[in-house]
DNA sequence: CAAATAAACGACATAAGTGTCGTTTTAAAG
DNA sequence: CTTTAAAACGACACTTATGTCGTTTATTTG
């Protein structure tokens, strides 16, 4: 009498679900994605998924709380590091630890987007919605008050309003990308572009 | 023999179905909504309904043509009037006739971009959506580019990549109000602040 | 190697929406 | 007032996805 399978199996066949799942919902996008394609994505039946996840949007949940935390960790790290302004503190927040923009966009991002928006009519959904939208808008704004208070950036324009400018680019980026061909997004020009735009607003010579 | 109603009938019919239909896809979103959630509004049967339009695409893009050629013409008066400034006509462009922001975001802009973004896998979609993205960025750069060509503006930008920003912008505010309850998103503060950046990319005193 | 436990399977019942089509109703024309 | 064309109706057959549940399979432990 005992468990049939190691804690570690159970482990690895969640996270082979939530590889495959990621790229089911790549291809498919979220709504359009059914727990079918999953399982033939992953070869295990439609019985086993239900074992790991009880529907499709508490799949991608678990996809999304993936890629937060990761996320999470990683700008953590960036801003532990703390070397040099908080000019460049901002640009490793936005751009990540090489400070410019390069012309991949999260594959998920589209996604994503459907999921928030899609859903926006679900308490529970637009509740989570919100929240991760306040703490994506927090990480930068948290950078910006920060500089500000040091006298490195002007405080012209208030730390809250400019975070959410900032997550409005990423977001009109993100939908851009998700119906243009990819070649035509120009994510490079526009973000720096961006940055000029923040260097205006945050009084930052160049 | 003849027709059993007058073309007039026909024509109030359909304005009839369309004008409950927006107000339901206000409601309940693309995906969520139904052919029987219009039947419900309109009071007029399922059978009856697929007289006027085939499915629901097509009835969601008769309200996209309806509202893009409203705005077109409303667009097209503005940049008739040609009063003053290049900088004017863009701020009317952008905001209309009164050429300054307000809280006011356009009920349907959620659920276009989840019309858009959700069908980005079909072929037909896609290409539609790109067209009104293209005809979207057109309206602004062809401002943006007058205006340079007449030295008003600075040419260090390009007016494509200018022009995209702004819908990149008008994008991103319609994802928050898709998301965020209306009073949080700030539409005119953000406005405000894209305006002086505007202003920064062109050149434009103030 | 046998027993037992739970993971994995897949058929099933359910639910919801779709588009069609034969019938009924309605109003314009004669 | 009758005829008639087509608008409107709503039941129907169909499709697709969902989540459950009884059965089968596999692996660990004794």
């Amino acid at each position: 009498m005992s468990p049939k399978v190691s804690k570690e199996h159970l482990k690895q066949r969640r996270a082979k679900i939530l590889e495959a799942a990621r790229e089911v919902f790549i291809e498919h996008g979220y709504e359009r994605a059914t727990m079918k394609h999953v399982m033939e994505a992953t070869g295990i039946s439609r019985g086993g998924l239900y074992q790991y996840f009880s529907n499709k949007e508490d799949l991608y949940e678990a996809l999304l709380e993936e890629s937060l935390s990761s996320e999470y960790e990683n700008i953590q790290s960036v801003l532990n590091k703390n070397g040099g302004s908080y000019w460049k503190l901002l640009l490793k927040s936005i751009f990540g630890e090489d400070m410019e923009p390069n012309d991949e966009m999260d594959p998920m991002a589209p996604s994503n987007l459907e999921f928030f928006i899609t859903g926006r009519q679900d308490e529970r959904r637009r509740k989570y919605g919100q929240e991760r939208y306040h703490l994506g808008i927090k990480v930068y704004q948290d950078v910006i008050k920060a500089g500000q208070g040091h006298g490195e950036f002007s405080s012209k324009f208030s730390s809250d309003i400019l975070a959410r400018s900032i997550v409005a680019f990423i977001d009109g980026l993100a939908l851009e990308y998700a119906i243009l061909p990819k070649e035509e997004v120009k994510l490079i020009d526009q973000s720096n572009m961006f940055i000029e735009y923040l260097r205006m607003a945050l009084g930052v010579k160049s």
